[in-house]
DNA sequence: ATTTATTTACTAAAATTTAGTAAATATAAA
DNA sequence: TTTATATTTACTAAATTTTAGTAAATAAAT
């Protein structure tokens, strides 16, 4: 079957195996080297850049759906994606994102009113946190486009996603503070200056040089290792790391982190 | 239009209006006199008690919804409900709740399988706190019981509810640390160990007996008043109540309560 | 050997929390 | 009228945590 005949299998019987008006979109926040992005997607379809996501099968969890579509939509796999909130206002849609003209041109196909496409959508949202890597949409017929984009510097979104972005990063420095993140973001061996900065951004907070890290280490989160990091004419930094039981257990009784 | 054809145009048409797959549901919890209840509904075609809930339809929103679905099944207008969670399992209602012979019996339909009501469920989850008025639903063909249970002795409940209570109970705890509630529940003028005795309730801990209101009046949440309880040979103690401002600013900015 | 930039340990002060005692006082009993 | 009692609530001291800043350590360049 090729791209365009699963297209409008899709468009025509999707109904059989999606929720009609059930979409989850996924905001997957990135870090590197002391900078927050926002992964984007931008559908040939769409007027705006959107975050990644798509409908609900019938058989599938949400969250086993915010995985299959930011996988397709990303190529990234594996992401622990988290919900924070579920969007239903009935004008949320009504921002002239998509582009039927541009979506007929592209498909020969109109998405009549009696469509299970048309219509008012419900969506959840669900926010991740991912190591900056190589993201790439799995090809197929309107194959969007993805990059990291700086979140002081946003394009503007389709949709209500703004506001989903909006709730998202909200959702996100609440949790922060209640659980423990970093482990796969940070390399393995981090210096106390790293981990301090990592917060730092995820938190758009300014954190105390020496008690935020000292705090880590007295919850016993984070430990010394005996290796240093050369770092030119300068003390050399002692490597710590995640002691990995306080994080899991962490992960699963939270922490209260000031 | 009778009830009855009124239902059967639901169940017909219903897709016309409704969101097919879309539900909301409701979890009410209620305080008096020392006692933490949830309000549950007894439908004549579910085997088990429910959350308060049903279909969102196409015109409105989520909050909307729930604000409607809470006052037809409950009677009860006005409520604040608080968004905490979308549940979407794939067999989250394989739980023998609907019974289709009583349905059959009672209106003389089935649901056959490729009917709009058919299918699996994404339901969004709203948690309120109220005082415990008189709880009577409107009247319809299927018109539920609805009254309060005590939370340490809830009957079985339908489909995932029981799942839900614990995650809306969760999330309700949560939230009470960070903004104040009370106003409403508690009489407009209080003593100081009514206060704790709700916030015990609520939060199911334990609390200090003058640190944890001194807490209370230090951040200015609640102030003196001039008038005393009599409450017979005791010392009498004073009322207390809510200040406006310092209330109102908290529920938007929030606050930390230990 | 000295200088320099940076990491990180340490300390003192401030603030908050915790636990418990004492004071206040309305009524009942003597 | 005085004393006893139960309960509310103010107060205090100790413990703990947070905050801010300084000092010590040190790798490498000069």
């Amino acid at each position: 079957m090729t791209a365009l005949q699963e297209l409008r299998e899709f468009i025509e019987k999707g109904y059989l195996t999606h929720r009609p008006h059930v979409t989850v979109d996924c905001a997957i926040f990135g870090y590197h080297d002391g900078e927050l992005k926002l992964l984007l997607v931008k559908n040939k379809v769409f007027t705006k850049w959107c975050l990644p996501g798509g409908f609900v099968r019938n058989d599938e969890g949400l969250d086993q759906a915010a995985a299959r579509l930011t996988a397709e939509r990303t190529g990234i796999e594996n992401l622990f994606l988290k919900q924070f909130k579920t969007f239903g206002d009935p004008l949320r849609n009504d921002n002239n994102t998509f582009d039927p003209e541009k979506f007929f041109e592209l498909t020969g196909l109109r998405i009549g009113e009696n469509s299970w496409l048309a219509g008012k959508n419900v969506t959840v949202g669900f926010y991740a946190i991912s190591d900056i890597i190589q993201a790439m949409p799995r090809p197929d017929f309107l194959s969007s486009e993805c990059r990291w984009f700086s979140v002081d510097n946003l394009p503007e979104l389709g949709f209500d996603h703004e506001e989903m972005v909006g709730e998202a990063l909200t959702t996100m420095r609440i949790h922060l503070y209640h659980f423990p993140i970093g482990k796969n973001l940070l390399p393995e061996k981090f210096t106390l200056k790293e981990i301090k900065l990592f917060y730092e951004v995820m938190s758009g907070k300014t954190l105390h040089a020496s008690n935020f890290p000292s705090k880590l280490i007295s919850l016993g989160l984070i430990v010394k290792t005996d290796e240093k990091r050369s770092i030119g004419a300068h003390r050399a930094p002692l490597y710590y790391t995640f002691d990995e039981a306080v994080y899991e257990s962490a992960l699963k009784e939270g922490l209260v982190l000031v």
